[in-house]
DNA sequence: CCCATCACCGGAAACGTTTCCAGTGATCGC
DNA sequence: GCGATCACTGGAAACGTTTCCGGTGATGGG
């Protein structure tokens, strides 16, 4: 190493004068003039391969693009940083298998950790985590029973809320537009929706399901479209839940097509709490599921686990919060 | 290596079998059954040292959460992800002299190349990239007299394009809300903005620039409020140039608040083209800057930098385009 | 049948760092 | 003044891979 040379010093020496520890302080004057001098910085492979460690965390998701994972790739990166760790974004696929090769190619040890929110899970995934060589925290399902990492959300209970407000506020007739049953997120949803409307605790007349291809604007759009276009016994729907902000979006269009007011005539509830529903016009009630807290809890404990090595998996749930705004108003149009 | 004893043969044989040059099919198989038994797979770290490759490219910009960084971050994944390179997300702080720490850190050789977007540039810095070990890569400003590879748009055209729509809709009293002058795009779109306006080709009748304190709804509703207050001799505003989609949507919250329709009263433009401004309501006439294709070229460009060396520089630049949606539709209210 | 060519394999070096271990010089206490 | 302790330094090994180089066996041509 030509540090070493330039200031006359074994490279060991360099290494203790510039990792600090151990050196006399004229050692590491010495070696950091000389290190200036030739602008040198540690070569971060060689290091790695002698540490064991890269320093990297890997955050994986199915789609970068989506405003949820934005929230906690930034929360994510905001916590690392400060440590020193770099954040690697990676995509696991849409597939279940897809995900699965993903956490075994950790095999080839470039990151010390991973974040992954999978939108859909199976055993055969469950059991490549657990084998995983480097901590694995999974966002989303709690995977309490399989000894797995996890930070969590209820959103179920979250559709909960989201329910009983539109009740608070009057209505009585609610719709629900849902995503895919067939992710984690959509069959959660579901589960919500359908215990807080059943059940002897409803207040409501009616409550009914529309499922959208997609959790995107334009599915939501064509949903509202069916999902309005029939009037239930009990009376035009009132109110309308919907899984994500996006697809709240896309009913409050169906909405205003069909000469609707929101919220006069249908309240909307959405779920996420984005940047793009806050600014919407009418501003979107929206169901917080704390991205960002998420991705910071989940950050925070693949820190954990780098450093301390076995400790029993934790499940950190992060309770669902409501935010009630414009499209959720308490006037009603008389009807 | 482990697979190499199962396998019954020397590492250098394992190497070649794996990666697939110089080795008979018989040696091939053996390994790679050795190889499957053990669920190996090659150390990304000792194949790094020994290559001098990472396969990874880091992408930096100041706020990771910003729409058109995330298409970005999206179109380079999906250009690197096929070719084997993994993408590191790093934040070049708010200002030139973090930037510049961070084009220096590359010393430590974690990434093949940088692909960096900048807010603010100066000399330091593109010294700083020139001497870059690795291929670096800037989206934003054309550097092209300083020899550096970079992507770029004319934003400036871009705003052209918005004043001319909107005269050509015959509207003539055009005020413009700008960013911050000291970042490099609100320079920018401040010299298009005076461009289209000052000189005889403009035909309307009156321009006035307001500035944000920063790109947000938020600054963008308060500058609005602003702006909006003064009535110019020609007449009050019936259009507004806005100097990204966010901005746009303060301003028609501005409008909103003061009674105008939009676009009756007030056709306004954003830039940027985001899924937030294609969703609103109304949906937002936008100039394009071409995020996703810049993101796309700018991966593309840093692939043939890591494989051939020395090439002169390349400026590649994407052309603006305007997205005429509702907020600029042509009806105007009689005043 | 012998020599040259060729395909293939194993040994070993190299990449750049950290850390163990031993050794040296100095300092301190007795 | 001498021995022991101590702070510090240098040598060397190790991390896991790729690739150069030399060697061996087979094959083909003359």
């Amino acid at each position: 190493m030509q540090v070493a040379e330039r200031a006359g010093v074994s490279l060991a020496s360099t290494s203790r004068a510039l990792h600090g520890t151990g050196a006399s302080s004229k050692m590491v004057d010495r070696v950091r003039a000389a290190a200036a001098e030739l602008g040198y910085s540690p070569d971060a492979i060689g290091r790695s391969l002698r540490m064991k460690r890269t320093f990297q965390v890997a955050f994986a998701v199915a789609d970068i693009g989506n405003p949820v994972y934005v929230e906690m790739l930034t929360a994510i990166h905001e916590v690392l940083a400060p440590h020193g760790y770099r954040v690697v974004v990676m995509s696991t696929g849409h597939t279940v298998g897809s995900t699965v090769d993903l956490v075994r190619s950790l095999g080839s040890g470039f990151v010390d950790g991973l974040i992954v929110s999978p939108l859909r899970t199976d055993d055969a995934l469950v059991e490549a985590i657990r084998q995983a060589p480097v901590p694995v925290v999974v966002i989303g399902r709690s995977l309490e029973q399989q000894g797995i990492d996890s930070v969590s959300t209820d959103s179920a209970a979250g559709l909960g809320h989201a329910v009983a407000h539109l009740v608070e506020i009057g209505r009585r007739r609610i719709g629900f537009v849902n995503g895919p049953l067939d992710t984690t997120p959509g069959a959660a949803r579901q589960r919500g929706f359908d215990a807080a409307t059943s059940g002897p605790d409803f207040a409501g007349d009616h409550a009914e399901t529309e499922r959208a291809d997609d959790f995107t604007v334009a599915a939501g759009l064509a949903a509202a479209r069916r999902l309005l276009s029939r009037t239930p016994a009990a009376g035009p729907f009132d109110a309308v839940v919907a899984a994500n902000d996006l697809l709240a979006i896309g009913v409050i269009r169906a909405a205003r097509e069909l000469g609707l007011s929101v919220p006069g005539d249908l309240a909307v509830t959405g779920m996420d709490d984005t940047e793009i529903g806050r600014v919407f016009q009418p501003s979107l009630t929206s169901v917080s599921l704390g991205s960002a807290e998420r991705g910071t809890a989940a950050a925070r404990l693949v820190l954990d686990r780098v450093d301390d090595v076995a400790e029993p998996a934790q499940q950190i749930a992060i309770g669902p919060r409501l935010f009630v705004r414009e499209s959720t108003a308490k006037e009603m149009s008389a009807r």
